[in-house]
DNA sequence: TATGTTAAGTGACCTAAGTCACTGCAACTG
DNA sequence: CAGTTGCAGTGACTTAGGTCACTTAACATA
């Protein structure tokens, strides 16, 4: 690691808009924490002590059912955060939602103490704040859009679109049942339907891997 | 209607945290319109020109889906706003969402230009803005849960529950069919999940209307 | 090279829920 | 009161997708 991985070096490559007051504030109070791949950040269910701000790799968010299924909502990338943890209404501090790596990354972590007197003090804050929830806000309808109206051949395309889209890599190195777990289904169907898949020429099925041809 | 069915009124009434300039503003440039019963109050796609705070009666909000199935999200009542409309951060200004009032309903309409000017001036407004964004949020999360992780049975007990505590009355004023249309479901299966639950003495059927005996 | 492990393929089966076609019934209308 | 309209009940059928049990293939490691 280069000694430009600085919190200083990350608020100024990731978030350029936010004024100096603001940096200052997130350099003496942020704390930088690495976490590996399959690492959870979060619980569903813990207490939220810090609001984090992605700098590096990439991590999913999903939301938990009662019996321990995980689905898959969206991706945070370097510059995004957890929409969620930055509004503290005092009220509930439980997580409402999980949120692991992907791969190797490190997140600006800020006591949520601190959340309010950001608000309060720094425009570019706010406005950061605000514009978190309504992209999250969006993707979220996005994500009822596809299990409210769409079947699961439909909303496999979809995932890995959004993989392909994310990774900006057509080498997608997931397993089937990986896939099943994030689309809340089984590895049998999600295998069967890749075949399908497979056969009008939109995939390309490995063991570990899937290339993705479309588009 | 009486002569306090006045801006200054509902303002007083639904919105006692809003600083008297911010009333002002909302007085100055707020026009109160009123929908009857299923009239629509935004259709999708329909480009937003004004925020809406509603001030009298109900009115549910709904997903589109691409063959015009209609998916019920929530309701918004007295007090509450369209959190999509709040924050316009002049890209899309298409409605991704239909607004139905549900009986007659009155709102205050705020011009859609002047957000950026109420969220910088008043803070009462940003922290209200962000009290919606963050409720609804959470109210999306939970539609996931329901269509991610629960059969029609369980998302109709769901359903009419929320009826219940929104409208808190047993009877509930509503066909099998609009049911359907709400979860995205067919009569059909809504008239037989129906009568197994009057077998099992959680509501009782009646032309029209459902008596909700639960709990 | 043998062995164990994990990913993936596959057939048989089951069930929730959607669809079709029809009936019965209540409420309103002329 | 006859006719019409819309709501609800119901049996027959179809299908997507979940489950079970097992096989085959790929890779790793002793």
């Amino acid at each position: 690691m280069e000694e430009n991985n600085t919190v200083a070096n990350y608020l100024q490559n990731l978030f350029p808009q936010f004024e100096a007051g603001l940096k200052e504030q997130l350099m003496q109070n942020g704390v930088l924490k690495t976490f590996d791949e399959g690492e959870i950040l979060m619980q569903t269910g813990q207490n939220m002590r810090s609001t984090m701000l992605i700098t590096e790799g990439m991590v999913k968010l999903y939301r938990e059912g009662d019996e321990g299924q995980e689905f898959f909502m969206y991706y945070l990338n370097p510059g995004h955060a957890c929409a969620l943890s930055l509004i503290c209404a005092t009220k509930q501090e439980k997580s409402q939602i999980m949120a692991k790596a992907v791969e190797k990354s490190t997140v600006l972590t800020i006591p949520i103490g601190l959340m309010d007197s950001l608000m309060k003090n720094h425009k570019t804050w706010y406005y950061f704040v605000l514009e978190t929830y309504r992209t999250r806000f969006e993707e979220l309808l996005q994500v009822i859009d596809n299990i409210a109206f769409k079947a699961m051949d439909e909303r496999l395309e979809f995932y890995l679109d959004k993989q392909y889209r994310e990774l900006k890599n057509r080498e997608l190195v997931i397993t089937h049942s990986q896939i099943a777990n994030d689309l809340n289904s089984s590895r049998e169907v999600i295998s069967r339907l890749l075949k399908k898949m497979e056969q009008k020429g939109l995939v390309k099925l490995f063991r570990n891997h899937i290339e993705y041809l479309k588009s």
